[in-house]
DNA sequence: ACATAACTTCATGATTTTATAATATATAAT
DNA sequence: ATTATATATTATAAAATCATGAAGTTATGT
């Protein structure tokens, strides 16, 4: 997973300072997104589906502490990156913040290059991640996850009949090579089951339909490939 | 994992400071090795496969950011955790030493209460893997206790009979994930046990009942997922 | 032993999925 | 350009699948 595929929230009631870590970020290539407040963030954060959030510690309504506990409790956020930064001394409250499920406690002042360094440090094993999503493969726009038996086309998801998705796990199990209509009906319906050749054509129709033409081409006379 | 089965390696050419490390962290239950030396520490670690460095940075022969640089070179230490504890100030040693691969650089001197903390968060995540099963899950306006038997939503108590909460128990345990009838029937009434397939459909229907049809999503021809 | 709850199976109708046939369009060969 | 062939598209009938209610069966507690 790349640093574009990573969603930062920042969370802090002073702007100047949301906007300067923004920016600092933003310029790494992170998704940013930033609250003011404790209770702002969660609620956004439940659409939003941060990986890792950096939380201010003092702010009006909810505090930084109490969010890391309430995110920690949501099965959402389990494996979510949160890091405090602050500029509240005290090794009580550093302490309390990592016991409670930080992963790095930050102080302020920091150097934005040092600041940088350390995010990255902390996001660096999902990054080394292939995917976004375990067990999900990876076609260009395409995004399939067989467990979930679902379909992402440019994010979002495209409901499959159980022969379209069959017939679509199959063509993607080598992309550019050639399945003929028998070879697919095989594999798909079965040796033993009787189907017409033609309704091959109607499923990837079907197919073309819902996750556009571009990705299945037709070779005249000899069948069909997935290509992205 | 326990903190018990969690190898730990402190390089620090000052025996003070090993022997101080060492007794804060096996105190707190972790196996502790020493090294005085980067090279060192280094052999060392091939046959003992620390999960976690303790690093300073100024050693003679080989330095810890050498070591690091050499650890993470090694297939070996790809997924351990390094983490640099030193005296030595300077942004740039430090933006070095995060960029170089190590997971921590923590500023000497340090409370061992904090430094426990910070050693604690770090390998947080190695000791959440297998201790996952017991306790409250929190699907937003799901919660189910696992150890209690206990399902709330929106807060309230909802009673459900055995074969319901094990079927939400199974979805749940991979949220998204489709479950075949047969898997359902394997994994919740047993691989012995003779029932019919429509049998989950009604103790589908049941659970939807009582915690809301949102949660259980229908996959015609396929299974059912629990989504949140 | 009784009452109650939990569980399984079956039957029905609604809904979705699938296969096929019919027709239109595209492609390649002549 | 014409023809033959393969494929695309649409419509529709058939089949598969599921939700639901109800009835019968087994387990559980009092």
């Amino acid at each position: 997973m790349k640093k574009a595929d990573l969603k930062v929230m920042i969370v802090d009631d002073e702007p100047d300072i949301l906007e300067f870590l923004s920016f600092a970020l933003a310029r790494e290539g992170y998704q940013v997104e930033t609250a003011a407040d404790g209770m702002e963030a969660y609620s956004i954060a439940l659409k939003y589906q941060p990986h890792l959030f950096i939380l201010d510690i003092m702010m009006p309504q909810m505090d930084g502490v109490e969010l890391c506990a309430k995110l920690r409790e949501h099965e959402l956020f389990q494996d979510s990156l949160i890091a405090f930064l602050t500029a509240k001394s005290g090794d009580d409250t550093e302490v309390e913040a990592l016991d409670m499920g930080a992963d790095d406690y930050i102080h302020k002042p920091i150097k934005p290059k040092v600041f940088v360094s350390r995010i990255n440090a902390l996001t660096r094993r999902l990054r080394k991640k292939k995917t976004n999503d375990a067990g999900a493969k990876n076609f260009g726009r395409l995004i399939i996850n067989h467990e979930k038996f679902e379909v992402k086309l440019d994010g979002v998801a495209i409901a499959l009949a159980r022969k379209e998705f069959e017939l679509l796990r199959l063509l993607t199990t080598k992309p550019g090579k050639v399945f003929s209509r028998q070879e697919i009906l095989n594999k798909v319906w079965g040796v033993d089951v009787i189907v017409v050749d033609r309704t091959v054509d109607v499923h990837v129709r079907k197919l073309r339909g819902k996750i556009g033409s571009e990705f299945i081409k037709t070779l005249k006379g000899v069948g069909y490939k997935f290509t992205f």
